[in-house]
DNA sequence: ATTTTTCAGTACGCGAGCGAACAAATGTAT
DNA sequence: ATACATTTGTTCGCTCGCGTACTGAAAAAT
């Protein structure tokens, strides 16, 4: 089903399947591999950034809490790219919160390494910076989208992002989870899950998400996943894995 | 109590104001000023982009407009930024619409010649970076406040973040202006603004607002505001224009 | 001066989603 | 097996903001 037991881990992620032999070969060595695990809190806000993380399973999510206590969140990070951008855009601290959304593994770098071999100016520079373009529309795509789609839209929206970047279609995840990420009630997404069920597009039970349907769950997202899909693979060539 | 026209133009722009001499002298002959004029697309989706901006009065409003026509501001650039960031982000053409919000004037330069720039990678390159995590910031904190934080507070921070960016507290602006901005009903701008107008906090008449108080308005404002300018001033040093 | 256009005030019914709460089901620990 | 914790189903009243529509006022055009 899944390829990437075959392959080396970097192949697994698609900025670092992107470098040329010779530029990857030089710093892999200095890429250690990480298990990400549910939950985990990868930075703190203002806190500084040791490492950056090239998630070649799992996802990790950009999270804005408020004062009340409640958070949304703003971006998603997966095996399409790389977390912590603001390295090498050229913070020392984290400006927000990043949690482990889906467990998995990663690539992680020492963020000091990881400026060098951006100043370097090659290949890696390149891609690195299209990928922050793409990450920039997927959340300001996202900013419109909080503001202007209902609640089922979202959620298929969101599980599709979330099954691109997994790269699976078994996704553990509870109601109460996915309603913090929408920045919802918990019962909110039980209803519109539970909408999703009945039609057959997906089947949960107890913090497991099943996408049965990806073609119908595409035609109840908002029309953001497609926008932001659409610049992923326009700037990050190729179609990433096509589902 | 302005005190830009006393100054060379580009003293007015936080980011070619804190280039090294050298540097700015070598390209402020690309630096062409141009006037932008309200409600004026300089980005269409998907259109190649001819050239950045550097406001020096005015702001610029990144917009995403969906197919039943409604749109949301995603983000806000003024005289503290640059407006084209996806150029040396990679990108060809424009992600997103970006219309002039309040008008006034811009020191522009050609694609090609900033792509050139960046490259040589002195504090020019640097400064940019900077500003493109501030954006970043500016847009996720804008996701999650749109989800968040009802239309009251959401005006106050948009009108201070307005009155930040264009250097004056007389700003040009429609109720229905704003309500495309914060992607709500004109009706409810209305509402919000008479409030604040009754605490004396605004004074509005067609087409104009005055800030009449800012700390009261800070007061009104959700979090977000806070947050996203600390993060600017962090990042771009400074306190920009301390009103 | 008069007409036309643009902008703001305001009201009404309505629906999505909220907060809160409780019940039922499904795992997990003992 | 039993007790416990977690996850989901479901409901209720309520609030915010929506869509719509109409009014009056201010400015612009004639």
């Amino acid at each position: 089903m899944s390829t990437h037991e075959d392959l080396p881990l970097h192949a697994s992620n698609r900025i670092l399947a992107a470098l040329p032999p010779a530029e990857y070969a030089r710093f892999s060595a200095y890429l250690e591999p990480v298990e990400i695990s549910l939950g985990e809190v990868l930075y703190r806000p203002d806190e500084p950034i040791t490492h950056v993380y090239f998630p070649t399973r799992g996802t990790v999510s950009i999270i804005c809490t408020f004062e009340d206590g409640k958070s949304v969140e703003a971006g998603m990070v997966g095996n399409e790219g790389m977390f912590g951008v603001s390295v090498f855009l050229g913070s020392v601290t984290a400006p927000l919160e990043a949690i482990v959304q889906l467990p998995g593994e990663a690539l992680r770098m020492r963020a000091d390494v990881l400026r060098e071999e951006f100043k370097r100016g090659e290949h890696f520079q390149d891609l690195l910076l299209r990928y922050t373009q793409a990450f920039i529309v997927q959340i300001a795509q996202t900013a419109a989208c909080n503001r202007a789609h209902p609640i089922d839209g979202r959620l298929a929206r969101w599980l599709l992002m979330c099954q691109d970047r997994a790269g699976s279609a078994e996704l553990q995840l509870t109601h109460e989870f996915i309603a913090v990420m929408l920045g919802t009630r918990r019962a909110g997404v039980s209803e519109a899950a539970a909408k999703l069920q009945d039609e057959g597009i997906i089947r949960y039970r107890r913090g497991h998400v099943s996408v049965l349907d990806r073609q119908k769950l595409g035609a109840h997202s908002c029309e953001c996943y497609l926008n932001v899909r659409r610049e992923f693979d326009r700037l990050l060539g190729g179609n990433g894995h096509v589902w």
